[in-house]
DNA sequence: ATAGGCGCCTGCTGGC
DNA sequence: TGCCAGCAGGCGCCTA
């Protein structure tokens, strides 16, 4: 579920309600997640005061006291809200923080469980974590050269390589297919197919639209919500996810679907060219390129 | 190196 | 009405 503006929000939400606050108590529930929580955690995290909240990617990074990290991840179905300690228990939370005001918890809830939620300690074991999963960099960090040389040097489909976590943290399968379309490129060409041009396209493309769903508060088609619970607004505002057989917003032809690296994938068959620069250079057309619809 | 398939889970929708 | 297949925002593992 969660993308990288789904987490900024729920980043952003947390944020003022737990920094500078202590747990005082920690439940976890049975069922485990993707990874199992260990009962050790509860008295590590017992009496410890936040320090900050931050987001990686699609990581949500909680810097506590006493040298430790509480990372949290949302999988398809995660939700982490602060609410008031007497708002009713809804089925799937896995994880409840009672927070030092007495009034307030934390919660963790998912229902496909594709979630997790770990302990980290001590805090320099972040770093490791995240070089060992070949996490990329943010996608507001990333500069023209680094994607260039990355997307030149790939045989992969774009679509793909959005997905790749390695190559830029945070994109998911709504805003990868947003980007494309923003970027006016087929989900199916190859990263060397592009010329630069396409390339620096594709970059600008995927900060817009990033950015942007940041200012709506992200997406939310079923399970979604802030860490206020508040759902979010750029569903409203897709141009091609989930929009299967509706009139393309710039030509009307119908958006067309087809899976890609294993996903769903939305996109506009006239607009999206399978050539990378139609406009300007037909010449480059690559014939294996143009077959098959 | 990379594609494809599966598994992990639950819940909802649409077709028959 | 009921059943069943297919689908869903992620990711890691395996095989070819």
């Amino acid at each position: 579920m969660p993308e990288l503006p789904e987490v900024e929000t729920v980043v952003r939400d947390l944020r003022p309600h737990l920094t500078g606050c202590a747990f005082t108590r920690v439940w976890a529930g049975r069922r485990k997640l993707r990874k199992p929580w260990k009962k050790i955690w509860n008295r590590q995290l017992v009496g410890q005061r936040v320090l900050s909240v931050e987001r990686r990617g699609k990581w949500i990074v909680i810097h506590i006291e006493n040298d430790a990290v509480l990372l949290v991840h949302l999988g398809m179905t995660g939700q982490f809200c602060v609410l008031p300690a007497e708002a009713p228990m809804q089925a799937h939370t896995h994880l409840v923080f009672d927070l030092a005001d007495g009034r307030q918890q934390l919660r963790f809830r998912d229902i496909r469980r594709f979630g997790s939620a770990t302990l980290l300690r001590p805090r320099s074991s972040l770093a490791s974590y995240f070089a060992e999963s070949g996490l990329g960099p943010e996608p507001f960090d990333v500069d023209r050269d680094y994607f260039r040389k990355r997307l030149s040097g790939t045989a992969r489909c774009l679509k793909a390589v959005l997905l790749d976590q390695r190559l830029v943290a945070g994109v998911g399968n709504i805003y990868a297919d947003e980007a494309l379309f923003a970027a006016r490129l087929y989900p199916g060409l190859r990263g060397l197919d592009l010329d630069r041009n396409a390339v620096d396209g594709l970059r600008r493309a995927v900060r817009v639209v990033l950015k942007r769903a940041i200012e709506r508060r992200g997406s939310s088609i079923r399970d979604y919500v802030g860490g206020s619970g508040l759902r979010g607004e750029y569903q409203n505002e897709f141009r091609v996810y989930g929009r299967t057989g509706e009139p393309c917003p710039r030509c009307r032809t119908p958006i067309a679907r087809m899976v890609l690296a294993g996903r769903s994938t939305h996109y506009c068959p006239r607009c999206q060219a399978k050539n990378v620069n139609p406009r300007v250079s037909a010449r480059r057309r690559a014939p294996a390129l143009i077959t098959e619809a």
